[in-house]
DNA sequence: CCACTATATCGAAGGTTGTCAATATTGAGG
DNA sequence: CCTCAATATTGACAACCTTCGATATAGTGG
């Protein structure tokens, strides 16, 4: 289970932020997920520099001398990007382009607004 | 090291979302740290409790029957979510209260924005 | 001061994660 | 085909995380 059928999931999870009433815990798990594939320092260079890209889009030759590390370590962060639906890859002969997944992010940021989630207050 | 200058740290993190252009590693390593502390479908919960609560804050007797874990492991949660800056906590008598910690949220929210983050294409 | 209640801390067990070196795979070009 | 270059996968290891039970701390009321 490497791909998970994003749009359906994204689907669900879309629309009702955190903070107006409680996630329950399906949500959560899912909401957790996202995060967690975000929650690291070289995975969040790495979707900075794919989305600072020309055409937010970038080769993995070109990850890897920026972040420093070796090149499975940056392959495996593109992967667990990719599974959470941030990034998408397409191969062009033997390269590997990484581009960023359009409404992904601003997905996110509109789950953890808070100010989406106050109705007119009470 | 508990306590994080959390205001000094939230002023360094503001403003310059990730997709602009590249951030560089300590800004990486600063939201990670946060998106670490949100990345738990526990603390989404607890988050999400306490902000659907009456003034945005509970007690941590009400937060443990929800999630369904042991008082201590609940603490332990809550304890993350204060450093982190996204709680603050009271104490009244025998109890301790958690409460939003007002911009926290937003803030990130910001940070993952791609909208804003595109001056006006070029 | 003593018991009780609410919360925090400690210590340990089991699972997950980040990293690398080694190896496999895939595509291009002779 | 054979070799080379770019990327992916595998296996291993150390560090870290989540959880719990046991225990400590602190506040309340007899």
């Amino acid at each position: 289970m490497l791909q998970v059928t994003d749009v359906a999931a994204d689907a669900a999870a879309c629309c009702t932020p955190l903070t107006r009433e409680a996630i329950d815990a399906d949500r959560a798990e899912d909401l957790a997920r996202k995060l967690k594939a975000l929650a690291d320092p070289t995975r969040l260079r790495l979707v900075s520099i794919v989305a600072a890209s020309e055409g937010e889009e970038a080769c993995v030759c070109d990850l890897i001398e920026p972040v420093g590390l070796s090149q499975p370590t940056v392959s495996h962060h593109l992967r667990i990007l990719m599974e959470a639906g941030f990034l998408s890859r397409s191969k062009r002969g033997t390269w590997a382009y990484y581009k960023l997944v359009p409404g992904a992010l601003g997905q996110l940021s509109q789950l953890l607004d808070v100010t989406a989630s106050r109705p007119v207050v009470e």
